[in-house]
DNA sequence: GCGACAG
DNA sequence: ATCTTGTCGC
């Protein structure tokens, strides 16, 4: 799996074949849930300056939603951003911010899409599938698929569960691996804050790559 | 051909 | 995602 990762990320493999790819792994999707805890989950995002990209991952409490610890990761990216195929761009950096982490977790939260995908197979899921871990895709936008009422249905399938605790602040609940989408929105709700319109894991991760980015920013302007 | 389009 | 001040609204 790995050296699929590094294989894309080196020489952009063709469009056409990372879809064949995604087409291929969606099947390898668990859409139930298959895991007995769910104590600790693991955030992750990214933020760019230029061709650098800062990664965060963060792990928190799921309960108290108290931070475990974090990390952060910066490397080179030069695939730019194709819609349903995120995971060329961002992969690379994700898993290796997670790989920085000292602990494991047993949830992980991307931002990103699950399986509400052109190939049901979105980023979340390809990170789920590849750390083999329950996942929970979470996307601040709509990429495809028709909303009716809470629900996202493509081809009549539904694949993703909106909330909006703030109005106009709407998140596209997906799953990634081994969760289902009934228990991944219920998880994702009980970690959104008062006030708040993202889950934790999220919000936090956004905010730690973020501040990484500016602060490798400033000390480049030196 | 036109519009839509996670981050 | 990112570029970016003040501004409209709860």
């Amino acid at each position: 799996m790995e050296k699929l990762v590094s294989e894309m990320a080196q020489n952009g493999t063709e469009c056409a074949k990372t879809k064949k790819i995604q087409e291929f792994l969606s099947s390898k999707v668990i859409t139930t849930d298959h895991f007995k805890k769910a104590q600790i989950v693991c955030g992750v995002d990214v933020s760019y300056v230029d061709q650098c990209a800062f990664a965060a991952a963060i792990t928190l409490d799921v309960k108290s939603l108290q931070i475990i610890e974090h990390s952060i990761s910066t490397t080179r990216v030069t695939t730019p951003y194709m819609p349903g195929l995120l995971m060329l761009r961002e992969s690379r950096a994700a898993l290796s911010a997670i790989d920085g982490l000292r602990e494991d977790f047993d949830l992980l939260m991307v931002d990103a899409n699950g399986r509400l995908h052109p190939r049901k197979f979105g980023l979340a899921c390809f990170l789920g599938v590849a750390l083999d871990k329950p996942t929970i895709g979470i996307a601040k936008g709509l990429l495809c698929g028709q909303v009716e009422g809470v629900c996202v249905k493509l081809e009549g399938e539904k694949l993703a569960h909106i909330i909006e605790k703030r109005k106009g602040k709407r998140i596209f609940v997906s799953i990634g691996n081994k969760i289902s989408l009934k228990t991944a929105t219920s998880l994702a709700e009980s970690m959104i804050k008062d006030h708040e319109w993202l889950p934790e894991p999220l919000r936090l991760a956004d905010r730690f790559s973020r501040q990484a980015a500016s602060t490798n920013q400033n000390s480049n302007k030196k």
